[in-house]
DNA sequence: TGCTGGATTATC
DNA sequence: ATAATCCAGCAA
């Protein structure tokens, strides 16, 4: 049984997290016996003071999980179609979230997974998994750290993908030449 | 209550 | 380049 990452990796700021979640796995629980897993390869950072962030204007029904404490699940839907799933990071009161964009997974579709929609679909994360708690032992999702290639992997540190507002931030970092990657 | 745009993706 | 598809947030 693999242990999760300590709510003290996630209540930091969200700019020195997300790279940092790179190279660590998501397992995601549906029962005793079965599980779904993936390393994180690609991420985005949205801050408070963000405008690109769902919580620039305040707390709302939807983002108030991203004021909460670090380590929880945010799950929205978009496009009338998608979720997006993210980690929230900064401590109480401080909104901030990761944005997961792809996992390399152990498939024979390495691309299944490549891209926030993709990958929550082959996860089947839904609304459910909105504002779980990833730090207790015994969480239905959770994000440990492995031996991901040694931790021996290039970051890349480029602009965020599909926004319009702050476009120019460059807060989205992926592995360098890893297939899961959603966009070069 | 109505409108607009969206942290996407597959397909044309 | 665009359709698919629905809902959060804001205006009134």
């Amino acid at each position: 049984m693999s242990k999760p990452l300590k709510r003290s990796f996630f209540e930091r700021s969200t700019l020195e997290v997300a790279p940092e979640l790179l190279g660590k796995r998501i397992i995601l629980r549906k029962n005793k016996k079965k599980q779904r897993t993936g390393v994180i390869v690609e991420v985005e950072a949205y801050t408070s003071n963000d405008p690109a962030c769902h919580a620039a204007r305040g707390k709302t029904p939807r983002n108030k999980v991203m004021f909460g404490q670090g380590g929880v699940t945010y799950v929205y839907f978009i496009y009338g179609m998608y979720y997006c799933l993210n980690f929230v990071t900064e401590k109480k009161d401080i909104p901030g979230a990761v944005l997961i964009r792809a996992l390399e997974v152990n498939e024979e579709d390495t691309r299944i997974a490549s891209g926030p929609g993709k990958l929550c679909n082959y996860l089947n994360i839904t609304k459910e998994h909105n504002e779980i708690d990833c730090c207790n032992i015994g969480s239905p999702l959770i994000v440990t750290n492995n031996n991901y290639r040694d931790n021996n992997f290039s970051i890349v540190q480029t602009s965020r993908i599909g926004i319009s507002k702050a476009a120019h931030l460059p807060w989205r970092w992926y592995i360098k030449n890893n297939p899961g990657v959603s966009k070069l």
